[in-house]
DNA sequence: CCGTTCATGTAAGGCGTTACATGATTCC
DNA sequence: GGAATCATGTAACGCCTTACATGAACGG
């Protein structure tokens, strides 16, 4: 899986500038997906000379034109090919589990920071999927599979905001017993 | 976060060689980190010059030799380093999500099929995490931060094991309307 | 007047993966 | 005899990020 493959489902469902795709990827792709427009520019580029994609140049009234990218056939069974390939294991990359992980070698203070903004962090992303989920459901624009892409997303920050706050309650009892200790001596 | 942080964290439990820290990745980091052996050895060369670690070369009767590295007090210093900078934002890739999203696109065998086999991967995976969680919690090797890294980890799996359960229904019902619908042709 | 949004791009550099190379031992 | 495990390393290459560059319009 790379930028071209999302570049190329992107494209299945209508057309996009490289300034949309990236506002896409924030909005509705955050949980599994990213990139930056230092790859999606030079890929598109890319893209068109393979003749994958057709751009066309759009003039727009008090606003920079913009280049709007079309699939070709070649590009929809260029994603055919990809659809076909095997499935490769996610990566992920979390720098706040590495810090639980090694919490015992930070301050027991500064590990409650970090988990109370993973908890804010992870109510807000929450709320922003629950907010597409009945937006696109009730304009029926939700494939089965798609709902399970975001059905997964949801339960999962809703799992991870659980262990959360539990979590958080037991380091601030942590914290409490310390400085009890701390009182009686 | 990069390698160094996460070996620099792994060295103040213990000693590793980097075939070890390998080893350690997969089984216990494998659902918020990985690196490759060709990332783990350059990194630890790179570290051994800057005096983070120092390594010793270890005999062995009737396995080749290892070099096992330990923490300098200027590793130490320089986790403190990275336990005190801005936590990162995690960075997640999922082929199988971006599939689920386009699926539309694919047959729905074909997605059957990526249902399918991420059921098992999930399932597997969230044994693996539950027996970690007993045998080390019964050594009370646990600190607080880490049982919530690590439960974060088994509550997701379950929770997305739960998702494609349903998921894999609805999209079973699917192929069996499909094929009602190409009987009565 | 200043920050934000809209809009596209480049260049340098970082970080990482895959594949290759080597070789003994152990288990089936 | 062949595959898997133990063990370390390099080199080529790919992919991506950050920072830089540019510039108009709009809202407060």
């Amino acid at each position: 899986l790379n930028t071209q493959d999302v570049i190329l489902g992107l494209l299945h469902m209508r057309s996009y500038s490289g300034y949309e795709m990236k506002h896409y990827f924030e909005e509705v792709f955050s949980f599994f997906f990213d990139a930056s427009y230092g790859t999606i520019y030079p890929t598109l580029s890319k893209m068109e000379q393979l003749g994958y994609i057709t751009k066309e140049n759009i003039s727009q009234e008090n606003r920079p034109n913009k280049n709007v990218y079309s699939l070709t056939s070649a590009g929809k069974e260029q994603f055919q090919i990809y659809l076909n390939s095997p499935v490769e294991a996610p990566t992920v990359r979390s720098d706040f589990l590495v810090r639980m992980f090694f919490g015992e070698f930070a301050e027991n203070e500064l590990a409650i920071k970090w988990v109370q903004d993973a908890l804010l962090e992870n109510i807000r992303l929450a709320e922003n999927l629950e907010k597409m989920k009945h937006t696109r459901k009730e304009d029926k624009l939700m494939s089965p599979t798609r709902l399970i892409c975001l059905q997964i997303g949801i339960e999962s920050k809703r799992t991870q905001i659980e262990v959360l706050r539990e979590g958080l309650l037991s380091l601030q009892k942590l914290n409490i017993s310390d400085m009890e200790q701390g009182d009686q001596q």
